[in-house]
DNA sequence: GTGAAAGCGCTAACAT
DNA sequence: ATGTTAGCGCTTTCAC
C-alpha cells in the first residue's frame, strides 16, 4: 500500500539509514549516493510517514487552534493569520471549534487530539479567571488568547482591551458625541472583552467629564450580527435617546446599523457609530465602519513565536508572560467629520469636545 | 515526560494490554479491573499518544481540508460546516490554505503532511481539467470541491452552478429588469464557478428571450469585495446601462452594491441585485441581498460521508461518484418588489416578464 | 560515508 | 478475562 524507506533503500541499493540521512540532509553523503536515492524516492512516489516520524521524534509539527466559531469574521481572520505565522515556522494548524461552551472547551483542551499536537493557540471564551486550576492540569505547551483569562498558569497574548476602547469611546466624544451607547456588555462582568471595553468606555467618559448612563450600556450575550440588530431594536422601543455608538465588535456594529438605518437614522449624522475589531467587511459597509485594529496579525506572530519556545522547552521552564499587542484607531465614514455618500452633512453648531450634550440633539426615531 | 501506557498498566497493577482494552472499550473485562485502570488513568493524567496510535493503525482520524483562503467568507463558513460534519463521525480537520496559486495547491497534495492525514478534501480552485493527471498520482483518499474538474479520478461534490444562475438570473428578469449584468467572470473560461454560471446566465436571458450584450459581462479575477466594488467603477466610468445585476459571489455583489449606492443608485429601485453562495453577511446588510443558497451543510455532510467511504475502501475499489447538491434561491431585499426601507419604490410601468427593456428605464448616476 | 539494530507508544494476534 | 509479544515506519546511537 504504502512505500517506506525500507522499499526505497532496496531500490536505491543502499540501507535505510542513507535514506534517512539524504531525507533530513545529513551533510556528509557521496553525491553520487544521494542521487540515487533521490532518483528511488521520486520513482515510488515515496513520503515519508508522518505518524511514525512523529511517534519516534516525539514531535508533529502540528499545533492546535481552538477558537469558538470560524463563521464569526473575527475567528477566520484570526485564524487566518495564525495559519500563516505557522505556515512560515513550517507548522500545520489544526483548528477544533468549541462553540463557546464550556464542555467543549474543555473536552477540546483534555481530548485525546491534543496527544497529536506540539502545542495549542487557546482562544479562551467559556472558561474563565476561576478555570485556571484546569490549565495548570494540561501538559502541553499552551499559549492563551483572549481576555478571559489573566495570569494564568501559561504565556498569554491580549490585545489592549481598555485602551482600545477608551480610544474609540473617546474619538466619539472628540467628534461632539454625548449620549454614546456601549453595545455589548455582559451582565457583571469585570474581565472579559465585555467588561474591559465596556472599562475603557468609562474611563473615556470621566476623562471627558460625561456622566455615565446605565441606560446607554445595552447588553448583548453573543456578539454575532443579529444580536446587535435586535439589541438595537429593544433600544428603539425604550426610547432612549443617543447620538454615538461603540459596539464591542463590528459584528454588533453592523447589525444594529442595519436596524438603526431602517428606522430612518443617518449614520454619522445621527448617530456616530465605531466598532471593534477591524474585519474586512468594515471597509466595504455602508457607510464604512469606523473601528478599532487589535493587530491580529502581531497576535498570531508573537502567540505562535512564544508557542514555539515553549515547545522548545521540553523541561517547562519558562515562566507565564502577558503579551498586549498595541492597537490603532481606524476612523471611517461611519464616525467621520465626512459623512455618508449621499447624506447630507449637518454641523452640529457649538459643539466642542468636553462641552454638555446640546439639549434635543440626540437621536430620535424620525419615520 | 509524558505518560504511557506502562505506567498506567504498572500503577492499576495489570497489563498493558488491559489498559488498552479499557481506553478501546473491549466488552469483556471485570469491572473491578475497568475501575482500576480507569482510576490510574485519571490519577496520573494520561492521555493516549495519537501518533503511536496511527502508525500502529494506520490512521490518524485527522482528514485535510485545502482551501484558498479563510478571510472569504464563503470557505470559513464551507470549513465550519466540514467541521462540523466530521466532529459528527469523529474526526479532525487539518486546514492547509493555499492562496489560489497552483504551486501551492500542488505542494499541499503532494507534500509530506498529506502522510499524517487519512484524507482530503480538496477545493479546487487553482488546478484544472488539465491537471487531472496530477491528482491520479495522489494515492491518499481524496474527494474533490469546487467546479474547477469534473470528472476527476476521484468523487467530486458540487453545487448546481449552471442551474442556480439561470434561477438567479430568472428571478431578475421575472421582476422586470432587462438589462442584467453578469459581474464576475473570468476570460475565457467554461468549465469553473465563473465560467458556469455565465452560462447560466445566458440561459435564462435566451429563455427569455432577451438578446445577450457582451457589455454586461464585467470581469473580476478575484471575487473579494474589493474586486466588485472596483469592477463596478470601471463600470459606471464605461457608462453603460443596466437595472439589474447578477454577481457570481455575495463578496462581489457586497462590494459592487456599495460602489452603486455612492454613486447614487437605488437599489432594487435602479438596479435589483442578486449575489450567490449566502454567506451569513447577505441577511443584515443594506438592503439585505437576494442570493442562491448553495447548500454548503449538505456539500460538507455529503463530502465527508463519501471521504470516509474511500477510506475505509484500502483497496481502491470506488469509482469516481460526482454529486451536485441542491441549490436555493433565497429572495431577500436587494431584488424583491419591496423596496429598501426609507426608499420608496418606484413602479416600472408596462414591464412584464420577456419584454423589451423600457427605454431610458435603465439605471443612471443620478448625482 | 554507510550499515545494523534498538526503540518511540500503541494495537492485535495469540496464548493462557 | 488478562498477559506476552511482534511490529507499524521512522530516527539514532554505535559500529565498521
Amino acid at each position: 500500500m504504502s512505500v517506506t524507506m525500507r522499499e526505497v533503500a532496496s531500490v536505491a541499493g543502499v540501507s535505510i539509514k542513507t535514506v534517512s540521512n539524504v531525507i533530513n540532509d545529513y551533510p556528509f553523503i557521496k553525491p553520487a549516493t544521494r542521487q540515487r536515492v533521490l532518483d528511488a524516492i521520486d520513482e515510488l512516489h515515496y513520503q515519508p510517514n508522518l505518524s511514525a516520524r512523529s511517534l519516534r521524534l516525539g514531535r508533529s509539527g502540528v499545533i492546535g487552534l481552538i477558537i469558538p466559531d470560524l463563521r464569526n469574521a473575527y475567528f477566520a481572520e484570526l485564524a487566518d493569520a495564525v495559519m500563516r505565522a505557522a505556515a512560515l515556522r513550517g507548522l500545520s494548524v489544526l483548528i477544533e471549534q468549541v462553540g463557546g461552551d464550556r464542555e467543549s472547551e474543555l473536552a477540546a483542551l483534555r481530548g485525546p487530539r491534543s496527544r497529536l499536537l506540539d502545542g495549542v493557540l487557546y482562544s479562551v471564551l467559556a472558561l474563565d479567571q476561576d478555570d485556571v486550576g484546569v490549565l495548570e492540569e494540561i501538559d502541553i505547551p499552551m499559549v492563551l488568547l483572549g481576555e478571559r483569562i489573566f495570569h494564568g498558569p501559561t504565556d498569554h497574548v491580549t490585545m489592549a482591551n481598555v485602551a482600545g476602547a477608551e480610544a474609540a469611546t473617546s474619538h466619539l466624544i472628540a467628534a461632539g458625541r454625548r449620549r454614546i451607547l456601549a453595545l455589548g456588555a455582559h451582565e457583571g462582568e469585570v474581565i472579559g472583552s465585555a467588561g474591559l471595553r465596556l472599562t475603557g468606555y468609562r474611563a473615556a467618559l470621566e476623562a471627558a467629564g460625561i456622566e455615565f448612563d446605565d441606560r446607554l450600556v445595552r447588553h448583548a450575550g453573543t456578539w454575532h450580527r443579529r444580536d446587535g440588530a435586535e439589541a438595537m431594536r429593544i433600544l428603539l422601543d425604550d426610547g432612549v435617546e443617543f447620538d454615538g455608538m461603540f459596539a464591542f465588535n463590528d459584528a454588533l456594529a453592523l447589525g444594529a446599523m442595519r436596524v438603526l438605518q431602517e428606522a430612518g437614522f443617518r449614520i454619522p449624522r445621527d448617530v456616530a457609530v465605531i466598532g471593534f475589531d477591524d474585519i474586512d467587511e468594515t471597509r466595504y459597509s455602508l457607510p464604512t465602519l469606523s473601528t478599532i485594529a487589535p493587530g491580529k496579525d502581531e497576535i498570531a506572530e508573537r502567540a505562535i513565536a512564544m508557542l514555539l519556545e515553549r515547545i522548545d522547552d521540553p523541561h517547562r521552564t519558562i515562566a507565564p508572560r502577558e503579551v498586549e499587542t498595541a492597537f490603532k484607531l481606524v476612523v471611517r465614514e461611519s464616525s467621520s467629520g465626512k459623512a455618508a455618500p449621499k447624506i447630507r452633512r449637518r454641523t452640529v453648531a457649538g459643539v466642542r469636545p468636553g462641552a454638555a450634550a446640546p439639549a434635543g440633539g440626540g437621536a430620535r426615531w424620525e419615520p
